[in-house]
DNA sequence: CAGTATCCTTAGGGATACTG
DNA sequence: CAGTATCCCTAAGGATACTG
């Protein structure tokens, strides 16, 4: 039931959409690492990059689709790929994502706070290195 | 514990840092409510126009406080008043929280969602309409 | 008025095992 | 490989009562 006669509504906020459609605990990390690899990944490279479990994994990409932000493929390959690419509306998305860790990185940096070497990475804060990716399996090669 | 032996670390990344900091559930409406009330409001406002709890809200000045985004100031009229004011850090994210209010007004509308109304009034996508105001309290009179 | 303190509920995330 | 299903646990919020 409602406590108040109120004319705010949250669950009608723009800020709490994006909040859920973008900026989830994951969301962000899983469309970079997108970008970076040109736009698509599957399901294990995520997994190998990001300490994040196989089931909160697909709860994300599942939203992520019904949202619009990413689309699934299956590569019919001996053996079949599953494959993540970004539509339009995630590729949209990016400028804001950057503008957004920028700020982060900004007031982290103002702060003297530690930050994450990958995600600087992903973002243009340090040269890409092959050695970091070659860590985490596949493109180092 | 950790599970793998992950390059990544989430709680050094500057979008876990924004998330936590600004895009929490009620932060940006906190911060935009003074904003639109030329930079600084008071306790009992903040309850009138949100949906919030008095512990909840209580919660989020002190941890925007102390994240440098406010700061309070107690007038000794009689009876004494508390205002919150925006910092200049604060205000620094002004135009970030607008651009995704814009990017969550855009989906939102693109896929034919219900938008709240005050929100919208306070970022400028309705008129300021005084009646609104009146009704919560205040400023209307 | 401007909060604190207490208690309760729920949503999000994690570990792990299992399936096609 | 690419997921689902299950179970567990914690943190964020909400209701409400109390304090200076």
């Amino acid at each position: 039931m409602e406590k108040r006669e109120q004319i705010f509504d949250v669950s009608k906020d723009p800020y709490n959409h994006m909040s859920r459609m973008l900026f989830g605990r994951w969301k962000p990390f899983i469309l970079m690492a997108m970008v970076f690899d040109e736009g698509k990944t599957n399901f294990s490279d995520f997994i190998k990059q990001l300490p994040i479990s196989h089931k909160v994994l697909s709860e994300n990409l599942r939203a992520m689709e019904e949202d619009g932000l990413i689309y699934r493929t299956v590569v019919p390959d001996a053996p079949p790929r599953t494959e993540y690419r970004l539509t339009e509306s995630g590729l949209s998305m990016v400028p804001l994502l950057r503008a957004v860790y920028d700020a982060g990185w900004k007031d982290m940096t103002a702060k003297g706070m530690p930050i994450d070497t990958l995600g600087e990475m992903w973002h243009g804060y340090r040269e890409r290195d092959d050695r970091l990716m070659t860590r985490v399996g596949k493109r180092g090669g």
